[in-house]
Parts: C-alpha cells; sequence; structure tokens
DNA sequence: GATGAGCGA
C-alpha cells in the first residue's frame, strides 16, 4: 500500500555529516530501494561542506569585528598617551593618516615660515595665512561695495561652520597642539588658541571649527572629559559671541 | 573660569 510506504518514508532518519579532527566528512545517507528495503549509504570526503565555510566566514568575520574593536580600544589609549607628551605629533602613529599637508600649511613652524621674507610675522610668530589682517586678498573681495570689513567677514564666516569651544587647557597648548588633537576627527577649518596678548601665553581655552558638523559631534564626544597634561578637557559646542 | 581681534577705509 502507498501509505505504508509514506510511513517508511517518515521512518527513514534524516541525513547526517561528522567532520572528524582531520578533516575528513563523513556523510550518512539513508534510502528506500525500489523494492522497499532501506539502504545506507555512506560517504567520505575531505571536502569542506558549505556550511563548515559558512562558519568559518562568520568566525572569520567576528574576529574582524573584534579586531576592529581592539583597534578602537588602542585608538583611545593611543589618544590619551599623544595628549601627555609636548612632542607628541612626532611620535604619532596616525600622522600618516591625518590631514598633515593642510596643518603644516596652516600652523607650519616658525622654522619653515622663515623662509617666506616677504609675509614676515612679528617677532617671527607665525600668523596663519587667513588670520593675517595685512593679506592683500582682503581688499579685493567681489567689488567691495557691501562695505563689510575683514573681521565682519571672519565673524560671518565663523558662525555658520560647526564650532568647539576647548576649555581647561593648559597654559603652555599651542595651536599645534589643538590642531593635532582634533584633526583625526576631520578637516579643520580654523582654529582659535585664545592667548594673551603680551605674553602670548595661552588663556585656557581655544575654538576649534570643522569643515563637517558630524565630524566635529564625534570630537566633541571623544575628546570631552579626556585627560590632556594633568587637566581633563571640556568640549562643547561654542556659542556664537554677540 | 573663560565665547576668539582690534578699534584701520
Amino acid at each position: 500500500m502507498s501509505t505504508n510506504w509514506a510511513d517508511e518514508v517518515d521512518g527513514v532518519e534524516l541525513p547526517q555529516t561528522f567532520t572528524d579532527a582531520n578533516g575528513i566528512t563523513t556523510y550518512i545517507e539513508y534510502r528506500v530501494n525500489d523494492d522497499g528495503t532501506k539502504i545506507k549509504i555512506t560517504r567520505r570526503t575531505r571536502k569542506k561542506l558549505i556550511h563548515d565555510v559558512v562558519n568559518k566566514a562568520v568566525a572569520a568575520r567576528k574576529d574582524d569585528k573584534q579586531e576592529a574593536m581592539k583597534q578602537q580600544l588602542l585608538n583611545k589609549k593611543i589618544l590619551c598617551r599623544i595628549c601627555k607628551g609636548d612632542h607628541f605629533t612626532s611620535r604619532c602613529p596616525y600622522k600618516d593618516s591625518l590631514g598633515v599637508e593642510d596643518a603644516a600649511a596652516v600652523f607650519a613652524p616658525a622654522s619653515v615660515v622663515e623662509a617666506d621674507p616677504e609675509e614676515q610675522p612679528t617677532a617671527g610668530k607665525y600668523v596663519a595665512p587667513h588670520m593675517r589682517s595685512s593679506a592683500s586678498r582682503g581688499s579685493d573681495r567681489g567689488g567691495g561695495s557691501g562695505g563689510m570689513s575683514d573681521r565682519d567677514a571672519l565673524r560671518e564666516r565663523r558662525e555658520d561652520q560647526p564650532t568647539l569651544r576647548v576649555t581647561n587647557l593648559s597654559e603652555d597648548v599651542t595651536d599645534s597642539d589643538v590642531m593635532d588633537l582634533f584633526n583625526r576627527f576631520g578637516h579643520i577649518s580654523r582654529v582659535f588658541l585664545a592667548r594673551d596678548r603680551e605674553t602670548n601665553v595661552c588663556k585656557g581655552f581655544a575654538f576649534v571649527s570643522f569643515s563637517s558638523r558630524e565630524d566635529a559631534q564625534r570630537a566633541l564626544e571623544t575628546v570631552d572629559g579626556r585627560g590632556y597634561d594633568n587637566l581633563i578637557l571640556r568640549v562643547e559646542w561654542a556659542k556664537s559671541s554677540a
């Protein structure tokens, strides 16, 4: 009877596989012959089963994730370490992946600037090009009929950029320290370090403007509360000064 | 603790 046959099929065990330590896979399958007899088929193969390959791939992806997480932790550690040293820039393992060229252009050390006698800054102190009030480009902006001064233009530019205020900086922090601390999060359009006009020492706070708000957000979240020297940095969104 | 400079056509 056909119903018996169906019962028999139900009774047939499902195929099974075993893979031993040597990578030999044993495949056992049960079949019912035409004459109704049940037979057992055993095959051995060295070939990897698809699910083994898939499992391995999944495991590998897991490893990658763990590696990424490790890397992230490592980054955090490195960030702290970088923050401590005066010469962290040269030791920074990220310096090749950062916008170092930009940084060098905007915050070139005095020794580099000496090669440009035309733009001799006051007392050898470097002033970034966009901060030089004497820069010739100031007066040739689009006809100049608007009556907008350079400082108005600067303020206007400053206000539509995502800007962070960094406080609790130690007094020997420099522009490039701030740059080095933040440019790993993205392109920085401007750094302003508040300094005493005569002594030139850092007044303890700075403004950092990013090109991208997302980068600024990440920088805020990452650097806020972090140790720098023996101080805890505070980073928040800058309020536009009236 | 703090919200940027300079005060000039």
